[in-house]
DNA sequence: TATTGTTATACTCTATAACTATA
DNA sequence: TATAGTTATAGAGTATAACAATA
């Protein structure tokens, strides 16, 4: 069993808190956006460049066949197109198209305001704190 | 527009990654024990007492209609129940059952260790500092 | 008239299982 | 045989709009 100290319950609380303002932070800015969070989630994931379904999945966590469709849905509205990958004619690229890139960033930033504004009124230790807390934590022991 | 340095960059990038673990977390745990995450979610809303739809949708930045159902697949599962509001016959109170109560207590315990476990090796004033700045960042200035 | 909760409807998200085409 | 991606299907989450009953 894992160690479990008061400190620990009000630490596990107070995350349990942030990822839900996190979320319902993430909603609200897609929304007017008319993108669900799901669907800025992978156009921001494709900012940094097209990727094959099985990686996309992966990154995502979710079944190759749950981005099928959500591939699809996009790719109707010409945010993403499928690429052929040159190398494996099985496989193809997703990537941004023009209006995709531009929509994905209007979302980065506008999520990256919000969460700014926040977090403005923070002192540095404790956000030098958390960017240190969740480096060890998305680092786990290999 | 909100203060924007490299600084605030990091951070956002770290919250979002957080975010993202956290969710992948709760869905790994809640899933063993047949339930989504939203089904998790509201159990473990209700381990604190009884409340009626407008409030629980309040909570859980739901539309009312979006709850209806829900409420209605854990009713069927017999794990919630409506009870009449004796001081108001429109309104009925959310309740968990006696199996509704042990599942959203294993859900709480599962989810607390899971995440105890994954910041178990922070230090001290990293805790601290994440519990500090999410007391700040949830209590906005009003 | 305002509020509580439900119904009807439409879409999106997601998983599982079975499939096609290529490696 | 294994892998990349799709199709088919089913269930869950969600919102909007219209509604019923009560306050």
């Amino acid at each position: 069993m894992a160690a479990g100290t008061t400190q620990d319950t009000e630490l596990v609380g107070s995350l349990v808190q942030l990822m839900y303002v996190l979320q319902d932070l993430y909603a609200e800015t897609s929304r007017p956006l008319g993108l669900t969070p799901q669907q800025a989630h992978l156009l921001c994931v494709l900012l940094a460049g097209p990727l094959g379904m099985t990686e996309l999945s992966r990154i995502m966590s979710i079944e190759r066949s749950s981005l099928t469709s959500m591939v699809d849905r996009l790719e109707r509205r010409s945010l993403v197109e499928r690429l052929p990958d040159p190398a494996d004619r099985r496989a193809c690229r997703i990537a941004l198209t023009g209006p995709g890139t531009e929509l994905a960033d209007q979302a980065h930033s506008a999520y990256t305001d919000r969460i700014a504004e926040l977090t403005g009124n923070l002192p540095a230790g404790q956000r030098n704190a958390i960017v240190a807390a969740v480096a060890t934590i998305t680092r786990p022991p290999e």
